[in-house]
DNA sequence: CGCGGCCTTGAGAAATGTCAACTTACGTGG
DNA sequence: CCACGTAAGTTGACATTTCTCAAGGCCGCG
């Protein structure tokens, strides 16, 4: 069952995709943070020749752990919380995806995780053969592909050694740094860090439970250390909160 | 400070590399394991060329983590510890390698984790410009370790799994069921688990403390779950320790 | 035989989890 | 516009798991 809902393609008539194509792949605005950062104007039209705008509402599934990997995504606004499953329903969340970040790097015949929109998200989605049939023709784009592999690779080495090693004070400043981090290179640097997510979600990231996230963040609160605000949390203490990161 | 001991290249005559190129990757024993499965016989003639025979005693660090990432290897007899460590000391494993294993997937321009010998240990050392240059070269070469770097990312996204919603039961168990695994694609099935690491360095994988280690694997020794052998274990009730391992 | 490294076991401590109550924010319908 | 209901978040009290510290055992090796 297909949640997304697939706009413009659809009811498009065919004379129009070149149209498109120049509002959509070139005009993006995530495209140098994203999988296409590298490409070459023709390169873009060949992109979005096999490209599918795509948009889900908060909460909805669109990656499903075990199903059949048929398509691969580049957030293009909006966020994702990506995470596999026990039987129990023990959930752990593998990572976050915003504004630019691409799903489909580690891809066998059937997806590893499941992905639901933590808020209203645009997706560009890639049919994956399609996909990879353009990939093989580029050897930027598989570099590009190769290079990203290689910084998720780094990033849950990282991960491991928090869940493995950190307690949960050194885990939620690593995490409140992190997001900060990474909105930077997507909004440039602010001290007000964007949090999408539910405490729930940031307890089953970093392996605690809502209430330890609850408290630790009401602590570095009454230390003045962080401003909580709606949907987010403004850094007032940051070389407070990096040593606590230990980064 | 390089601490591996490179043989044979350094001693022998440019005329004897053919020669041992046929005694080397040709007849390598772990080669339908490795990064070298799919080559062709003319393919293993220019990997033998920038090949270097290392080896390495047992505790040797040959990798460490923020130096130049100057060489890629594969494991070909012997085992290692790959690891993180926190400015305190504290240490997480991220990974355990094994035969036809090949250490170099993640790289940036300096190492992003140490690796020690944990017995005596051979390896292929390449250079990593000698080793990326031919690899430009050979597509085949290029998917097959893009292969590799997916299933290490899924390996890591159940490593997260499990450090960050498993109890201790479940991920000594799931530990020995995962070695096992290994095991059997190396020297085929068999109840007898070859554990050549410690059990600090076991602790350190599972972000455990040693203690909690040695009482649970005496637990299922009790239970006559397993039966402890010297650097090992033999599996004696393979459905239990499957149930305790939730796979 | 004695030493050192590794492992095991026990007892108590500490961090985090569990359960429950309460607060806050927000959307909906009267 | 307010009252209500619901979902999310916070806080407290207590439980549990795992850690810490300490002692002792095992075993290979000089």
């Amino acid at each position: 069952m297909d949640l997304c809902i697939d706009i413009a393609r659809a009811i498009d008539p065919v004379s129009h995709v070149q149209a498109r194509a120049r509002l959509e792949c070139t005009a993006c605005s995530v495209r140098s943070l994203a999988v296409c950062a590298a490409m070459k104007p023709r390169e873009l039209m060949e992109l979005d020749a096999i490209m599918r705008p795509s948009q889900v509402q908060a909460k909805t599934t669109f990656i499903s752990e075990g199903e059949a990997a048929s398509s691969v995504y580049t957030i293009n606004e909006g966020s994702a919380r990506l995470y596999k499953l026990l039987s129990d329903g023990r959930r752990q969340i593998i990572g976050f995806a915003l504004p630019g970040d691409f799903l489909g790097l580690a891809l066998r015949e059937t997806y590893g995780f499941s992905a639901d929109a933590l808020e209203p998200t645009r997706m560009c989605r890639f049919d994956r053969v399609d996909f990879n049939g353009l990939v093989s023709g580029h050897p930027d784009l598989s570099t590009r592909l190769h290079d990203m592999a290689t910084s998720e690779l780094l990033i849950a080495q990282d991960q491991m050694m928090i869940l493995g090693r950190r307690n949960a004070e050194e885990r939620i400043a690593g995490f409140l740094v992190n997001m900060r981090n990474r909105w930077a290179r997507i909004r440039g640097p602010s001290v007000t860090v964007p949090l999408p997510m539910q405490r729930l979600d940031i307890a089953d990231s970093l392996g605690l439970t809502i209430e330890t996230v609850s408290r630790t963040l009401s602590r570095f609160a009454r230390d003045k250390v962080i401003l909580m605000v709606p949907d987010g949390v403004r850094i007032l203490n940051e070389k407070m909160l990096l040593k606590m990161a230990d980064q």
